[in-house]
DNA sequence: GATCTCCATAGGCTCTGCCTATCACAGCCG
DNA sequence: CGGCTGTGATAGGCAGAGCCTATGGAGATC
């Protein structure tokens, strides 16, 4: 059985005429013809009674009719679907992010790629860079967006840096105005607030402090982004927050840059490197590295 | 889009293995590749993300598979409907026939149709061979057993003499026994039960007076064939009917043959000649000229 | 690092499906 | 009644599709 041959018996069975049907089709009437008769003989019974200029279904025939309706009608569906998710009128794509990034560089981001495709359904899972290389690895995500390096470094992971930020000081406007730049040393015994732990930065913040010799004193930890943004600006504390975020706090927060080398993070896109990303991914993967890579 | 690759998408999907997928449907897994690469071509979307060792449908595959298994279970339904009917396990046969049919023939042919082919649903249509003839034509009879001759003659119907049945007088039991055999003439006056318009044996008797010289009279006219018998029975008159129904009236009825020449009258068996009739109802035929001319 | 597994590619063969040309048959009309 | 028309079936030839075997190449394994 062919799909070419039940186009041909439908043909057939709405014209009941073969030579009709056959300039229907687009093919030559022997061509119809045996065509039917391959079908028929295939099933093991005549579709049609062929008397002249009364083609008619026979019972067989009109068993097979409503099938094969639906049979084509599947088939065109089936081409329609696939087609739509390849040309992105739908889809999904499966994001993670840490929590940062999720307040700092997505929103505009997921706004322009929305706005490019609004078919496409956009899944964000936010958590730390070490949950996010877990879920990649697993076909959980399609793509994820990490800071490097990365906590669990694997060749099955492919990265692709985005940008570089600076992490800035935050600090209550109510305080009075640190010496700028402030040095890492000079947090030393400075009242901080810090994120839970899974933060990206909380282990970076750490780490710097570390280097300098000392052990960072935390009033409060463990709260999300905007917690801790809320627990600075109520005067429980600084603390060290990537400038884009910063950058959005508001007027009652006071921005410090940190005093060179200052402290750095690179951001990276990341994906499994045995099988593409998905269509989608893949488009969402270049506005991302369009948007931050052109400004 | 062919049923073939169709198969092949579902093997891989379901063995998540191009090797053994191609083991399952019996075919070289090259030729397997090539297939899902020729559909992916037509489609215009990767359906397998082939990383070794781990292949995944995408989420075209995905939206594919779902169809995919729909056409093809589509397609077997498709074989199974059309071959159960060639093989008439299932099916119907639409026959028309005369009243007088009904009663004496048709049951115990239509017994031994049943119990060769239980599937096949036998739908019977009681008529005058006059609507039986029309109803042929418009096609919504499949066969018809009619009474020769036709009363409207076409060469759009194809008629196969079935068997020659004589008619015979009955009366009631409780009446005089008449002289036997007794001739046409012989009912000159005697009061006699009719059938309503339509059925063949009353043109026939009528007509068969008529050539004696004489009108019949009729006490009771209008019934179908038991209400005849009966009125029959209850003293209301004689009756001609076929010596086959008269065999099966009972006790309480006295059969009485007709003089030579008698009457008879052929049966037949009509389709149209344009359209073989069905499977099935070739089968019957089969069955009706085997039952009548065996015995 | 040799081997193994597994999918992709290449080349050749066969068979299928399509085409054009023609036949066979019925109905129509002058 | 004989040619004409319309319709489906048949015949022969050709191009392409699909399958095969053989081979390549990239990870995984020991």
């Amino acid at each position: 059985m062919q799909f070419q041959q039940l186009v041909y018996f439908v043909a057939v069975a709405e014209t009941r005429h073969f030579t009709r049907a056959a300039e229907r089709v687009h093919v030559s009437q022997p061509s119809l013809s045996q065509q039917i008769r391959a079908l028929e003989k295939e099933l093991g019974a005549e579709l049609f009674s062929r008397a002249r200029g009364n083609i008619a279904l026979t019972d067989a025939g009109e068993a097979l009719l409503p099938l094969a309706r639906r049979i084509l009608a599947d088939a065109d569906t089936a081409r329609h679907e696939v087609q739509e998710l390849a040309q992105l009128r739908r889809g999904r794509v499966r994001l993670g992010a840490t929590p940062s990034l999720c307040t700092g560089l997505l929103p505009e981001v997921l706004r322009a790629f929305h706005d490019l495709y609004p078919g496409i359904r956009l899944l964000i899972e936010e958590g730390g860079s070490h949950d996010l290389v877990r879920e990649l690895a697993r076909g959980a995500l399609d793509l994820a967006l990490v800071v490097l390096p990365l906590p669990t470094p694997s060749p099955a992971l492919t990265t692709v840096e985005l940008l570089q930020e600076d992490l800035v000081v935050v600090s209550s406007a109510a305080d009075p105005a640190p010496r700028r730049p402030v040095r890492i040393a000079d947090l030393e015994g400075r009242p901080m607030v810090m994120f839970r732990h899974g933060y990206d930065l909380r282990e970076l913040t750490v780490a710097a402090c570390r280097a300098e010799g000392f052990e960072p004193s935390f009033t409060v930890e463990g709260g999300e982004m905007d917690a801790v943004l809320g627990f600075v600006r109520a005067g429980l504390g600084v603390a060290v927050v990537p400038s884009m975020v910063a950058a959005r706090a508001g007027r009652d927060l006071r921005v410090t840059a940190l005093a060179p080398p200052g402290l750095r993070r690179t951001i990276a896109l990341a994906h499994r490197s045995d099988v593409a990303p998905p269509r989608a991914a893949r488009e969402l993967q270049r506005v991302l590295l369009r948007s931050t890579s052109g400004g």
